[in-house]
DNA sequence: ATGGCTACGATCCGTAGA
């Protein structure tokens, strides 16, 4: 199984983009973020036309997500249950036999903010999900926008954002706190390229001098982190005209 | 020098992203 999480800001936008990549890299499982559209339209009846079938939790202007899948996606759960929040950021499905939670973390804006604050909340209702999810699903994988970028080696100038939001200690320690529930960062699991980043800014031509953080992820439970063979991030898309900011991230699984 | 793009939805500027 070859699973990818993509921020896509806006689907409307990049649905020709999505189209191609589709039939170039073939997943069988995406996660979507950053929809910007509500789930009435979501350009379902393109995605099915493509071989996919869509589970999608939408919503109007900011943040919505989806999940795509070669085979059927059963039990969609949208949202943290029990966590009341207007903001869509998550939508979980089954797919085979594993479990995929895909989410879109909140930004955070600056440290000490008022969005800083509900990030902060929030890591803590998706770790307490996370870990009853894990206790339900042992073959489990978490991917999409974390916001996050876990650590110094993934940030293209540790010295300029160091205490900024992405890296803050308390962000780094939400991030590790997921990694403690059992969940492995995918893309640590193997050998990798140095300065391999998700995210860069439209600005400041970021992308050719490869001024970016890696903050897009796909966690995997240890009963998956046993299957995974590959972990890579594919920069072709960022590199297109009219690109999205993020690149997908990528895993290989194989058959358990 | 803290900006510089991009998308959206309201107008021709503000909000948000990261």
């Amino acid at each position: 199984m070859k699973l990818a999480t993509w921020n896509v800001n806006s689907i409307k936008v990049r649905l020709p983009q999505l189209l191609e990549w589709l039939a170039a890299a073939r997943p069988d499982v995406v996660c979507l973020q950053e929809l910007k559209t509500e789930a009435a339209k979501f350009p379902r009846t393109e995605l099915e036309g493509a071989g996919y079938a869509c589970a999608v939790n939408g919503q109007k202007t900011y943040n919505g997500v989806a999940i795509l899948a070669r085979t059927p996606l059963t039990d969609v759960t949208a949202d943290i249950p029990g966590f009341a929040d207007e903001q869509r950021r998550v939508i979980a499905a089954t797919v085979q036999d594993v479990r995929v939670v895909c989410v879109y973390c909140p930004n955070g804006q600056a440290v000490g903010s008022e969005k800083y604050g509900y990030k902060l909340r929030w890591f803590a209702a998706l770790r307490e999900y996370l870990q009853v999810e894990l206790g339900k699903h042992p073959r489990l994988a978490v991917a999409g926008d974390f916001n996050v970028a876990p650590e110094d080696r993934d940030v293209h100038d540790p010295k300029a954002w160091e205490g900024q939001v992405h890296v803050s200690e308390p962000e780094r320690a939400a991030w590790r706190a997921l990694l403690e529930l059992g969940l492995k960062d995918s893309f640590r699991l193997f050998a990798q390229p140095e300065k391999t980043f998700t995210w860069w800014d439209y600005r400041m031509m970021a992308f050719r001098r490869n001024a970016g953080l890696r903050i897009d992820h796909i966690l995997l439970s240890a009963d998956l982190a046993e299957r995974c063979t590959a972990a890579t991030v594919d920069k072709e898309p960022r590199r297109l005209e009219r690109p999205s900011d993020h690149a997908p991230a990528l895993v290989e699984l194989r058959a358990g």
